[in-house]
RNA sequence: GCCGUGAUACCAAAGUGGUCAACUGGAGCUGACUGUAAAUCAGCUGGCUUAUGCCUACGGGGGUUCGAAUCCCUCUCACGGCA
């Protein structure tokens, strides 16, 4: 297994379609940034992987050397299927979905895999079946076997396309499976164990964590529990800076999370000391109470934003509604994430 | 001075006899967002108080009517035209 050239833990924004929305490869540097989760299906859909392949990858597209997972895409698919009925359906074979022509098309485990080759991340994850929180033991059985099925055919996979690539040992991606099961721990342990003997590089922690009160953080260090420690633990969709602090805590490394980013898009801005104790104060930019602010939206913060402009000047951008203001706000929020990933990663006394 | 048009809640702007405490924007106030079809969405915004309650409200005053933001008279102000 090559070992990630990353130290842990790590946040990772999601630049779904390629790109961290509104910023660029050198804003997220800037940021202290080291990687971004991207997306399997919506790159397929543009600019599609004939054209990532010829160019050599996402990486090639975005101009970015840092770490690049990719998603399956499953998430996005059940998310859809659940959002607007019966534009899909999930079967063994695979997810059957419509697509904008209103054609009817198939994405199975093989798909997601040889596609995330075509993107050439260095992190793939194995399709999986995401179930909502509200499902009932059926289905979550049903989701726990089928992510079983799925992560051994997209094993399968993954070895054919490392033979029909030629790739050396040394530069083989890593492949996640994602552990499944909802709340019931039974599930979750069985899913585990039988992900852990096909055998990955890491494991992701699935499903929808998220409750009405925020995140399962009992249910959280249970599943982290059930993963050996010397494979890679990837909390997949979380969390706050707190949960984030938390999940660490049980041993989760990998994060990714669009909070930060549409919240700063949101003019929902952190206060890094704040914001670790949740629920958090917020700065919510637009508030007339900041048009003539003249301090920095956290004057701790050594981010762009922070050392450069005033709340004022934020609050203006966010009313005229530039895009600059969005810009700013991720830096910031960005920042306040990657300041706690750092602040992790000092060995504690 | 004469003629015309207009004056609606913080601003803009609907409404021209009852279903209007008054459409809709903006502004303002609270919030939401956790493997991004989200630069999005929700609630509130006359007062008392939280109720299928009362009071005060559509420039001021007066009138018609069972009932007026809506009709009439008058005053004030604004804009346009003619002197």
């Amino acid at each position: 297994m090559t070992p990630l050239k990353t130290r842990l833990p790590i946040y990772l924004p999601d630049a779904t379609r390629g790109v961290v929305k509104s910023l660029d490869t050198n804003d997220l540097l800037n940021c202290g940034v080291e990687g971004v989760v991207v997306n399997t299906l919506h790159l397929a859909e543009t600019p599609g992987l004939d054209y990532l392949r010829k160019i050599g990858g996402v990486k090639k597209l975005m101009g970015f050397e840092g770490l690049v997972v990719s998603d399956s895409g499953g998430w996005q698919l059940f998310s859809l299927i659940h959002r607007s009925n019966s534009q899909g359906s999930i079967t063994n074979d695979g997810v059957f979905f419509k697509n904008g022509t209103n054609r009817k098309n198939i994405f199975t485990p093989e798909d997601s895999i040889s596609s995330q080759f075509d993107i050439g991340s260095d992190i793939l994850i194995c399709l999986d079946d995401f179930t909502p929180p509200n499902s009932n033991s059926l289905r979550e059985r049903e989701s726990v076997e089928r992510t079983i099925l799925w992560a051994q055919r997209c094993k399968a996979e993954f070895e054919r396309q490392v033979d029909k690539r030629s790739l050396s040992d040394t530069s083989l991606p890593l492949l996640f499976s994602v552990i499944q099961g909802g709340f019931d721990r039974k599930l979750r342990a069985q899913c585990a164990s039988e992900l852990i003997a096909i055998g990955f590089d890491g494991y992701g922690y699935g499903g929808y964590a998220v409750t009405e009160n925020g995140l399962d953080l009992e249910l959280s260090k249970f599943v982290a529990d059930l993963i050996p420690n010397d494979k890679y633990k990837f909390a997949l969709g979380s969390g706050t800076l707190s949960d984030i602090a938390n999940l660490a805590g049980y041993g989760w490394q990998i994060f990714d999370c669009t909070l930060p980013t549409r919240d700063a898009r949101h003019g929902r801005l952190y206060i890094y000391n704040s914001a670790l104790n949740f629920p958090a104060e917020y700065v919510y930019i637009e508030r007339s109470k900041f048009s003539e602010d003249q301090s920095p939206i956290d004057d701790t913060c050594d981010c762009h934003t922070c050392k450069n402009f005033t709340k004022s000047y934020l609050h203006h951008l966010f009313k005229i509604k530039d895009f600059t203001a969005y810009r700013l706000a991720t830096i910031h929020n960005l920042r306040c994430y990657t300041r706690l990933t750092e602040f992790l990663r000092k060995p504690s006394i």
